[in-house]
DNA sequence: AAGTCGGGGCT
DNA sequence: AGCCCAGACTT
């Protein structure tokens, strides 16, 4: 195959495009940085709007590190991978106290960086440094995995082909990366390639042989687990209690309403009753189902029972999570909630004051 | 190599 | 009702 010929109908094709990602053209490693970070297992169009209001709240690499974690979470919530966010404000931190505030430009300083692996590293080295590495996502995984129709794509062959374009001296490397990943996930798609519009197809060996659909293979999954969660909204006079996820784990760091699984034999009531002692120490009465809801996660499904609560007695001494708060319901959109809990997040903070 | 880690958009 | 997304990290 002619590295050069390819090379020359990716770009041709690519340079006719309107751009669609955000941080296009962007040269700022931190604001490249950002982006891709949201970017991981997450649709462009989901993450524009964060990008853009997330770069307003912490338009620096230094105003990020000198932030705290709960605001950093509060511009993430909704986006999903909640570690993503306590990563990147970590290597925020470490870039100040490493590099004093400079992204470094070897993929290898960045590949040591938490939150930055294979694809992000060579992302922000190729687009914000101009670097000929190689920046392999699903889209080129997939370009490749039919170009060359490798039955097991493994890394090494990927980078490879990718270093080979990268070095055919034709274009720059933010633009080929790029390229790559637009071919990917507007032509050369999962399902349905549009392969009469490619700019490939003439040379694109899994078309030949009609082995498209198959290429790459599809992931083996394994059904998800389900269970019952007791969640309980406890009042105590005007205030509503919340507790704080620990930082590792589903949900890291978000804010959330106490309870917890739902044993066998038990009712949700029952085991909204039993986590509060257990979780926070304290006795609480559970009153009526507020609202049932249904939520997958990426390993498991849910069904949160959400129980109306008063509180009786004991003071909250949070054990299983890392702080527990009686908080107004009015300043409940200061806190960091999973997408699960917004529906009664928001119509406790627009309820007038109960009693 | 397999499991963990969200949420939503599209088919 | 699945499938997959500009992946990284842990075990």
């Amino acid at each position: 195959m002619r590295t050069g010929l390819v090379i020359d109908r990716l770009l041709g094709w690519y340079r006719t495009r309107d751009r669609h990602v955000p941080w296009r053209g962007e040269t700022d490693p931190y604001c490249v940085w950002v982006g891709e970070v949201m970017a991981q297992q997450t649709r462009i169009g989901t993450v524009a709007p964060y990008y853009q209001r997330f770069l307003e709240r912490f338009p620096t690499l230094p105003a990020l590190a000198e932030a705290h974690l709960d605001e950093v979470l509060k511009a993430w919530q909704g986006m999903g991978y909640y570690g993503r966010a306590r990563r990147l404000h970590l290597a925020a931190r470490e870039v100040m106290a490493k590099y004093g505030g400079d992204v470094p430009e070897d993929p290898a300083e960045l590949l040591a960086l938490p939150g930055i692996g294979p694809y992000t590293a060579g992302a922000i080295a190729s687009l914000a440094f101009g670097r000929a590495e190689p920046a392999i996502d699903g889209n080129v995984r997939r370009v490749f995995s039919r170009l060359f129709d490798l039955e097991l794509p493994d890394r090494s062959r990927l980078e490879a082909a990718a270093r080979e374009l990268l070095a055919s001296g034709r274009g720059d490397a933010a633009s080929v990366n790029q390229a790559l990943m637009d071919l990917g996930s507007d032509v050369c798609r999962p399902r349905n390639p549009a392969c009469e519009a490619c700019p490939l197809g003439s040379f694109c060996l899994a078309r030949a042989r009609g082995t498209v659909e198959s290429r790459p293979p599809p992931r083996a999954r394994r059904p998800l687990p389900h269970q019952n969660v007791g969640v309980g909204i406890v009042r105590r006079g005007e205030l509503v209690l919340i507790a704080r996820r620990p930082e590792s784990g589903l949900l890291g760091g978000l804010w959330e309403f106490p309870g917890g699984k739902v044993e066998t034999g038990e009712s949700p009531a029952d085991a909204v009753r039993r986590e509060l002692m257990e979780e926070i120490g304290i006795e609480i009465e559970v009153g009526d189902l507020i609202e049932r809801i249904d939520h997958a996660y990426s390993h498991l499904r849910v069904t949160l029972h959400f129980h109306a609560a008063i509180y009786v007695a004991g003071e909250t001494q949070a054990r299983a999570a890392s702080e527990a708060r009686w908080v107004d319901p009015k300043t409940l959109g200061d806190y960091a909630f999973p997408a699960a809990s917004l529906s009664i997040v928001s119509r406790l903070s627009q309820q007038r004051a109960a009693g």
